[in-house]
RNA sequence: GGGCGAUUGGCGCAGUGGUAGCGCAGCAGCUUUACACGCUGUGGGUCGGGGGUUCGAAUCCCUCAUCGCCCA
């Protein structure tokens, strides 16, 4: 450090180093270098959308990970942090059709698939960077030589390859199913991506005609059912009666809409208001232009049905409603899809409705059911709709073909976690103890289950361990996951098929594709029972089938050129059009990124990861499917801690949004604060596994404390630059020029205060280390603010100002060095924190000279982080804790003096006459330490002092008396009062000890050290009282 | 409806049986040559309500209330 600024300057500072960690491969894993004594540790990072931009979430999610990347190379790891990004499905391509739609009007099917899809590729390359970029602002230490796409090449190939097995195993099938769809992105979701939100409606009641059908009873339904519903559609007989009762039923719904789909009403059996009804039917009131019996549909009995909700009675649309379609397949209904794709009506809704967008549609079914003087009420009401993620537009459920995921490895990821209060995990395979080679990437060698077949011990922690309730609770009540999406940007299916053919087609078909491509890959399914049908049967059974329908579906590890040679005009077969949800890759993301399914060295050295850090929103999106990825691909679990952040929220609680711009841009705080301050304000204010409320304040606060270590560097500086011209002005050895290193700390010099520093250090150390083996980030953070300011700052560096400025050569000597002790064990102990700054002070304090090169000499990131200070140094230097309680004394003392002059009104800068009356000797540096501290000058040490009446006194039990004599400015009123609120705050005091002491249970009971500790305090409140009571007096005899 | 979490000075949090703490904000004073991104001093809480266990409860148990999240 050459010139100093007086304010620490990050923008100088920032980009430099990181430059310089990376041309130096300092963030580069190496499996060769993992040994014994070198454990690898490794993460990888809960890859963010390629075309997103930081928020504060990555803020804090990446400054945690980077934390302990770096923590785990001062330990002397071998360090893979691996980082890369998402192609994120529905939002990427939301995003290109939106640029598409402003700049040049055009929509995706104008460009068609493969052009849209180049156009992805475009967008990615272009904005892709960003995002990784911003991550290198923060200083994230992530190895960057390994970056992963989810849609590199090699990596599609494992998302294929695990596609195609699971498939073969029969765990991936695909069906018709309801699921959830989003009209906007006009995909399926699976169920994690549907959020559920209150929304204000109407209950609507509108009532509806009892009808008997006289002859056949029969379902009906609307016109031309598109369904396939087991019973299909049943035109009604010409010759069936209607005969009209004079029942009516009242049905409430939020969804009036979805009346023309409705195929039944449903009561429960039991309700003896309507159980007579049963087999009955009503008059379904739209379409209105629908004859009469068209719209007569059936009352059911479903015991599913609540008495309680509505009127009892249900309406039952098993188009577009979860439960009514469970509903409609036990009782075998018709389907009616009344929707298309994108949310608005279609010719079944009826004429009234036809083309219209949902919602608008449920207004004008209201006008018309008011025309009809069918509706009964609305009533304005609230209940939880399904919500698209993405697209933040209420789900429609929607019958559709669809592929399911059957989670293979269920039963070992539920039981490989820690659940809470478990006693029986021993603690040092997971680092809860600072010097266990936890977290260390130790081989994890147990397998699941033991030698019985009984599960062993599980191995994995969650971190706040409630999470693991979560999860435990998920996975036992776990439902197939969609894995299609009806997306073009994505893993498009490594299926092709040939639809509907006849059996002699699909015997040849299958027989000539299998001369290409290897048999196992092809199946022949009949569609009247979706069995599969092996060649064999065709020839036995040739005759019997000639009728039927078959589906050729070949399903393959193949490249672009198979793929298009089994679309080529030789097959004809065409490919699935759809694509994989994005989770159905990044669930591969532990493994895929190292290099799987070969069995590389990162695999071997690196997997299992130590610790994930994400947080609790995507446990069941990520994290779980995951560990299930993890046992089932490589038998062993992805990771071993997995550390959940809170949510970061605005400082009213409210979550980060764009729509309400409480979010603020991480690179705007950089660019103002730096940082470092960034990181070290979010982690101070991130609390223990709670949410946290964000406020630039503590960014503030951040850059507030860089500046106080960059300045208390620089202190120390201009002290060495002194010491530097007083030796040659006294023409004393050249020694006195350099820096004192920390080996040349003295003992034989070395002050109380010198030693309490390094106690209160060594107490630092312990504190901060155990606080991060127990991912209490927090806690390290006020630990480190702590003891840098409040005790090192605040305090040391003051008393050290007094030894300075004294005469004695060896105590100024050893103060230096213990600055340069405690200041190169706090920027290391800063340093995962605080990257930055701590490299730039390691250097301009010249820390990193003599120092091995793969042990901070070359940069702090490979300093050894600090240890315990220990037995034997502490000997050595004659510390012992006897030091704590002495400086404490004098920081009393200190206190009480200050107190004086604030109370007597005595500006701080002004110079003041102090009269000390000790109790007993003092050494005399410390007298200098007390006058500059209390910046009393002169300050007179007179064990025989007569104070003049009134002159204002503070006591200290062991020291003795100081007086601040006012030369007649005595305000003896003044005085008066504050002793005696002084002496009353004391006898509260006593009173208290004293009604604990009299109460013989209490006497009787507590264990003898508590006794002993109340006593004690008695009789200091005693004495204190006693000395404020006489000084009273003497104030009062005046 | 089920589960989880929270409730401590104005705000954000720590404290898991023995004298209620920290930071921010507030107030008063200070350009005391590391730092005004600073220094010094100071006010402010019967720990959500009620009950219980205990010599002693912010802390353990029960109960109620309020807020938040997840699931149905």
């Amino acid at each position: 450090m050459t010139e100093i600024p007086k304010a620490y300057e990050p923008q100088s500072v920032e980009d430099k180093w990181y430059d310089f960690w990376v041309k130096q491969g300092c963030f580069t894993a190496d499996p060769a270098r993992v040994s014994e004594t070198r454990p690898a540790y490794s993460i990888v990072i809960p890859p963010p959308n390629v075309t997103g931009m930081l928020h504060m979430g990555h803020v804090l999610n990446n400054t945690i990970q980077d934390i302990l990347s770096r923590k785990a190379r001062m330990d002397g790891k071998e360090v893979l942090w691996l980082p890369g990004t998402d192609h994120a499905g529905i939002a990427t391509q939301m995003q290109v059709e939106k640029a598409l739609k402003k700049e040049e009007r055009k929509t995706k099917y104008d460009l068609g698939r493969e052009e849209f899809l180049k156009r992805v590729w475009q967008w990615k390359d272009k904005h892709g960077g960003i995002i990784i970029n911003q991550l290198k602002k923060l200083g994230c230490s992530c190895d960057w030589t390994r970056e992963r796409f989810t849609m590199d090449p090699e990596y599609s190939r494992c998302v294929q390859k695990v596609f195609v097995e699971l498939y073969k195993k029969g765990l991936i099938y695909r069906g018709k199913r309801m699921v959830n769809w989003c009209p906007v992105s006009q995909t399926a979701l699976s169920d994690e991506e549907v959020e559920m939100k209150p929304q204000k409606g109407f209950m609507y009641h509108f009532k509806v005609q009892v009808a008997e059908v006289v002859g056949q009873a029969s379902s009906l339904s609307g016109g031309s059912s598109n369904s396939s519903a087991p019973l299909g559609r049943q035109d009604a007989c010409p010759t069936t009666e209607i005969r009209l009762t004079d029942t009516w039923l009242t049905i409430a719904t939020t969804r009036l809409e979805t009346i023309p789909g409705d195929t039944a009403v449903a009561v429960n059996p039991k309700d003896p208001r309507y159980a007579s009804l049963i087999g009955k039917h009503i008059i379904r009131p739209l379409p209105i232009q629908l004859p009469r019996e068209q719209k007569l549909i059936p009352i059911i009995g479903d015991e599913h049905v609540d008495f309680e909700f509505g009127t009892g009675v249900l309406k039952v649309t098993p188009a577009h409603d979860k439960a009514d379609f469970d509903i409609g397949q036990r009782h075998k209904l018709p389907i009616v899809d009344i929707m298309n794709a994108d949310g608005t009506m279609n010719d079944l809704a009826g004429a009234d409705l036809r083309g219209l967008e949902r919602f608008k549609a449920r207004k004008v079914a209201e006008e018309k059911l008011t025309e009809l003087g069918a509706l009964v009420e609305a009533k304005p009401y609230e209940n939880n709709v399904g919500f698209s993620q993405r697209a933040d537009v209420p789900i429609e459920p929607r019958l559709s073909e669809q592929w399911f995921l059957k989670y293979p490895s269920v039963e070992q990821a539920r039981l490989c976690v820690v659940q809470p209060g478990s006693a029986t995990v021993p603690v040092a395979d997971f680092g809860v103890s600072p010097e266990s080679s936890a977290r260390a990437g130790i081989p994890v060698s147990e397998t699941l289950t033991g030698a019985g077949g009984t599960p062993a011990l599980p191995k994995m922690r969650f971190h706040p361990d409630r999470w693991a309730k979560v999860y435990d609770h998920w996975l036992t009540n776990i439902q197939d996951w969609c894995i299609s999406r009806q997306l073009w940007w994505g893993h498009q299916i490594p299926v092709w098929r040939a639809s509907e053919t006849s059996a002699k087609d699909a015997a040849s078909l299958s027989a000539l594709v299998s001369l290409d491509f290897p048999p196992e890959d092809i199946k022949v399914i009949r569609l009247s029972d979706g069995k599969e049908f092996p060649e064999e049967k065709f020839r036995e059974n040739y005759e019997t089938i000639a009728g039927d329908k078959f589906d050729v579906v070949v399903c393959g590890n193949y490249d672009e050129e198979q793929g298009k040679l089994l679309e080529s005009d030789d097959f004809k077969l065409a490919r699935d059009p759809d694509v994989l949800d994005t989770w159905f890759s990044s669930w591969l993301w532990p493994f895929a990124t190292m290099g799987w399914p070969e069995n590389t060295e990162t695999l071997k050295k690196f997997y299992p990861t130590t610790d994930l850090v994400t947080g609790p929103d995507i446990i069941f999106f990520w994290v779980a499917r995951m560990i299930m990825a993890g046992y089932e691909y490589m038998g062993e679990l992805p990771f071993k801690n997995v550390y959940f952040t809170g949510i970061i929220r605005d400082k009213q609680g409210r979550k980060m949004s764009k729509t309400l711009g409480n979010s603020p841009d991480p690179l705007v705080l950089i660019s103002q604060y730096g940082a470092d301050a960034l990181r070290f304000g979010t982690m101070r204010s991130a609390p223990l596994g709670q949410d946290v409320l964000f406020d630039e304040k503590d960014v503030e606060l951040g850059r507030n404390f860089c500046n106080k270590l960059w300045n208390a560097c620089r202190f120390r500086q201009m002290m060495g630059e002194q010491l530097n011209q007083a030796a040659i002005q006294n023409s004393a050895s050249a020694e006195a020029m350099v820096f004192v290193s920390e080996d040349e700390l003295d003992y034989r010099f070395m002050s109380a205060e010198d030693k309490w520093i390094l106690l209160r250090l060594d107490t630092a150390i312990r504190e901060i280390t155990g606080a991060l083996a127990e991912y209490n980030f927090s806690a390290a953070v006020q630990t480190l603010y702590r003891f840098f300011w409040s005790e090192y700052c605040d305090w040391y560096l003051e008393f050290a100002k007094a030894i300075l400025a004294g005469k004695h050569d060896g105590m100024k000597r050893s103060a230096l060095a213990v600055m340069d002790f405690v200041l190169s064990h706090t920027l290391r102990l800063f340093h995962p924190f605080l990257p930055f700054i701590t490299e730039e002070l390691w250097h301009g304090m010249g820390f990193n000279q003599e120092l091995p090169a793969d042990q901070g000499g070359v940069t702090i990131m490979n300093a050894r982080w600090p240890k315990p200070l220990g037995r034997d140094f502490m000997d050595n230097y004659g510390i012992d804790e006897c030091y704590l309680e002495r400086i404490e004394t004098n920081q009393e003392f200190i206190g009480l003096g200050r107190n004086l002059r604030r109370e007597f009104n005595i500006a701080a800068n002004k110079k003041v006459r102090f009269v000390f009356k000790p109790a007993r000797d003092m050494v005399p540096y410390v007298l200098d330490i007390y006058r500059i501290l209390l910046n009393a000058e002169p300050f007179e040490v007179n064990p025989s002092f007569a104070p003049p009446k009134g002159t204002p006194c503070a006591r200290h039990a062991s020291l003795g008396e100081l007086y601040l004599p006012l030369d007649g400015l005595v305000d003896v009123e003044a005085e008066k009062t504050r002793l005696m609120k002084k002496l009353a705050e004391e006898k509260a005091e006593i009173s208290k000890v004293e009604q604990k002491l009299t109460n013989p249970s209490f006497v009787n009971k507590v264990p003898p050290e508590v006794l002993a500790e109340h006593r004690q305090r008695l009789a200091d409140w005693q004495a204190k009282a006693a000395h404020t009571q006489s000084a009273l007096d003497t104030l009062s005899q005046s």
